[in-house]
RNA sequence: GCCGAGGUGAUGGAAUUGGUAGACAUGCGUGAUUUAGGAUCACGUGCUUCACGGCGUGUGGGUUCGAGUCCCACCCUCGGUACCA
């Protein structure tokens, strides 16, 4: 660099303090619902939790995804990038208890602190359409959505064996519940059995599972789909017979997959949680009945995990029948067997089923094999065989194949009416009761008045405004139940007394939903209008971690689907195309948090190094999908990275006075555009960071320019500065004022670029002697083979290699490589 | 067990369809500058060998002129899920 004038050094807390400031005054980045010249495209990017403080996860997911919003608003998108948050939920009633503040201060103060966290970050945020959950401009919506569902019959209320935290007293979802453990308190979880508010996700089963097509990450569809869980078969009846060995009215209905292996059922069993237990149990094994449903209920998930799946269980006396060849079988209880899945009960099939084989080995139990193969023809067998292969033992259905089988044996019981295909899934109703108050009340009343019963509440009566004064320690009963001014109310149908419900809802309703209002936040007659709809609906690209599959992204499918049949959304998915970026994990690699002490704070980052070279180093670090430890030594890479950069902006190198021209500074900044624009298409910010520093690098190093190049080196400067605006908006901005250039960068489009011009004449190719590279020739683009061949052997070290030696093959492919195969 | 993703220098990671392995960056080394610096700048840096060269992408085999990339078998790590009948 030869220019000595002195230039201001770069200074990030100063421009970026500055830029801020100048964009939120200019409101530049507030999204009209149309433009006219723009095609809309709406990006979203999770909202937070309101914990507290902004953390490192945060810009790890949120300045990605603000590049990609910006990136494609330079593409001449009219760009809606909205923020808010998610702010109903346990933790603030625990903060609340612990600091003895109230669940709405303490949000309401992370609120505060959290946006003005977030505006450091220098994203595009539409601040103007903030949402916030717990206000009740918004959750008078999540109710009113509740009324749209309980309407439609899709909310229903029900008696059910539900997860208890003990700790937290309350419910839990199933998907709350890791290992046996709440996921928030980590208490073991009991069963317990309440009337609950259900949603019918299970209606949408199938639709859910028909993902296919969705541009989402593989492996989130695949985690929905085990999730869900269809598992195709038949359901059986088995008559229970009486003392006197006749049959009796009761059943015991089964489920199967395998339905082919009928014949090989010797024994029977039921969950210990089954109503038929305790109609069909003998009075001889009542007493050892009743000791193992009791220890059953004592064992924790935990428990039965760890007793290596050792099966145990108890015979109930009773004997059922066997549809088909009438033999007598016995019916037993045992753990293995889950209340909650299928129908809680099994037909054991020892000979097939691992399960039941260990069952059946423990206590001596008939194995009566009905499946062989070639494999394990007249072979004892040593543990269940599950392959397919053909009937034996089976009556009429001998000689069948397995799936032969299935299909005609599921057909015959049908006829008989004995049986009938049944598909079923893993994925149960959505509970949303909660029996904590920092949520949105359930908008309905009981009618103390029996005609009436369940009352929802009138639309017009909405929002069911939260009390502020109420006690919310925890008691086991709802908070609200204990606030006689909230429970006691007019039944709206015969104007009598009437209750309210007590309950709150969870706070996933909360978040099913925000994609929606984000387009109309402001609107007070309906939840959206079908222009703002129009307008955004659906979000085109969305953005956020995987830890959220099977819940929130689960939910707002079934949500968004659901809507579609209420008439109130017209179409059948909420995000056209998703990402999950990985987790950003401690410098020793663990995931981050305040017990190991190795949490690294954002905010100290900025202030070290600034936002954008902070930005610049997550999206840096590697693949955004794969997230990885924060290394505190890397960033000052970006840091350098910028630093030089700003020094190459303001300085021009010198100029000669020699004529001749040289597509070098072309080549270098059209290929870059081209590789730039590829990698934020495919949100590999990682490569197109290294190509961005690699042109820094390849701009420094040129100190002389001639006169005709002036013009490629002003249109490589200008392309730096816009490739740079998506990923460091403040320093991009500052220099494109800097060389003179109309404000505001992020108002500019993305350059295009010439496919030409990435292309120089020459090229270095490879030369190769039997696969092993020997020597590179500078060859001209586009040679034939003899030429190259030619130059080949005109170098004297490929030479050397030829001498004496015979020439079987050449391969050659052009621009790439040439191969000389010898012998 | 099942489903999904992955295994490349000291470290994070590059390598569009099989075609120069290690781009870019950190760290480290040497030098420059500075009163000093954990600031800045330049050069070097896969392993091995004095060198020619040889060896190198989890392990073993295969296909090919050529394999990080394709095929087969196995090992390991991470995420999800599980007596799911």
């Amino acid at each position: 660099m030869q220019n000595s004038e002195k230039i201001e050094e770069y200074n990030p807390n100063a421009i970026e303090k500055k830029w801020q400031k100048k964009w939120d005054k200019d409101k530049l980045y507030n999204t009209p619902n149309k433009d006219s010249k723009k095609k809309n495209r709406y990006h979203l990017t999770m909202f937070p939790y309101t914990s507290g403080d902004l953390h490192i996860g945060h810009w790890y997911a949120m300045a990605p995804s603000d590049s990609l919003a910006r990136y494609y608003s330079m593409k001449g998108n009219n760009v809606l990038f909205p923020m808010g948050f998610d702010a109903f939920g346990l933790p603030a009633e625990n903060a609340a208890i612990k600091g003895k503040t109230h669940p709405k201060d303490w949000t309401d103060g992370n609120i505060e602190r959290m946006r003005k966290q977030l505006k450091k970050m220098g994203a595009m945020f539409d601040w103007n359409r903030e949402v916030n959950t717990s206000a009740d401009d918004y959750y008078k919506w999540t109710q009113w959505w509740f009324l749209q569902l309980y309407n439609n019959d899709l909310a229903y209320r029900g008696k059910a064996l539900v997860n208890w935290d003990p700790i937290d007293e309350t419910t839990l979802a199933n998907e709350q519940v890791i290992d046996g453990k709440s996921d928030r308190s980590g208490a073991l979880v009991e069963q317990r059995e309440m009337e609950q508010w259900f949603f019918r996700i299970t209606d949408y089963a199938d639709e859910l599972l028909d993902n296919d097509q969705m541009d989402w990450p593989s492996s989130v569809k695949s985690m929905q789909k085990n999730w869900i869980g269809k598992s195709v078969g038949a359901e059986i009846d088995f008559s229970i017979l009486d003392s006197e060995m006749n049959t009796t009215e009761l059943k015991i209905n089964v489920f199967t997959t395998r339905p082919d292996t009928l014949f090989g059922v010797s024994f029977m069993v039921l969950a210990p949680e089954h109503p038929l237990v305790d109609k069909i149990t003998t009075q001889e094994q009542k007493n050892e009945v009743k000791q193992y449903q009791d220890s059953t209920k004592l064992k924790s998930e935990i428990e039965r995990e760890s007793l290596l799946k050792e099966k145990t269980g108890v015979f109930t006396g009773a004997y059922c029948l066997h549809p088909l060849n009438e033999k007598k079988i016995q019916i037993w209880i045992a753990d293995y067997v889950s209340p909650t899945y299928g129908t809680g009960a099994v037909m054991g099939v020892p000979a097939h089923d691992q399960r039941d084989f260990d069952f059946a080995t423990k206590f001596s139990l008939e194995i009566i094999q009905v499946i062989s193969n070639s494999l394990n023809n007249k072979q004892e067998l040593i543990e269940a065989f599950t392959e397919d292969g053909t009937l034996i033992n089976s009556e009429q259905f001998n000689g069948k194949d397995t799936k032969t089988a299935i299909n005609e044996i599921t057909d015959y019981l049908d006829k008989e009416k004995i049986g009938k295909l049944k598909i079923q899934y893993r994925m149960r109703d959505w509970l949303i009761s909660r029996q904590r108050y920092w949520g949105a009340p359930i908008p309905i009343i009981y009618c103390e008045n029996n005609e009436c019963g369940i009352v929802p509440v009138p639309e017009n009566d909405l929002p069911i405004k939260l009390p502020y004064d109420v006690e919310f320690l925890p008691t086991g009963k709802s908070p609200l139940s204990l606030s006689e001014e909230f429970v006691n109310t007019t039944c709206p149908k015969c104007k009598g007394p009437a209750k309210r419900e007590t309950d709150t809802m969870d706070t996933f309703m909360c978040s099913s939903w925000y994609y929606i209002r984000y387009a109309d936040s402001k609107n007070k007659n309906a939840v959206i209008s079908s222009d703002s709809e129009n307008s955004w609906l659906p979000v085109d690209q969305y953005t956020g971690g995987a830890e959220h599959a099977t819940m929130h992204l689960l939910y707002s499918r079934f949500f968004y689907k659901a809507a579609r049949d209420m008439g109130v959304l017209k179409d059948d998915e909420p995000f056209t195309r998703y990402f999950s970026q990985g987790q950003i994990l401690g410098t020793d690699g663990q995931r981050m948090s305040k017990s190991r002490g190795n949490v690294v704070a954002p905010d100290s980052q900025v202030e070290k190094w600034g936002a954008d070279a902070f930005r610049s180093y997550l999206m840096f670090l590697g693949p955004w999908d794969q997230g990885g430890p924060y290394d505190l030594s890397g960033v000052v890479g970006t840091h350098r990275w910028l630093n030089r950069l700003w020094n190459l902006v303001l300085t021009r190198p010198t100029i000669t006075t020699i004529e001749e021209k040289s597509t070098m500074i072309k080549k270098i900044s059209h290929s870059t555009l081209k590789k730039a624009t590829y990698d934020i298409e495919n949100f590999r910010f990682n490569t197109m960071i290294a190509s961005l520093m690699e042109m820094t690098n390849a701009l420094i190093a040129i100190d002389e320019i001639n006169k005709n190049d002036l013009k490629s080196w002003d249109e490589a400067i200008e392309f730096l500065c816009l490739m740079i605006a998506p990923l460091c908006p403040h320093i991009s901005e500052e220099l494109w004022m800097q060389i003179g250039k109309e404000y505001s960068i992020h108002k500019m489009s993305w350059p295009e670029y010439i496919d030409e011009l990435t292309i120089s004449d020459t090229q270095e190719i490879p030369i190769q002697i039997n696969g092993k590279l020997r020597v590179s020739l500078d060859i001209m683009v586009g040679a034939d083979e003899p030429t190259v061949l030619q130059q080949a052997k005109e170098n004297e070290k490929i030479a050397t290699y030829l001498n004496q030696k015979e020439i079987i093959k050449v391969i050659y492919i052009q621009d790439k490589l040439l191969n000389i195969v010898i012998k």
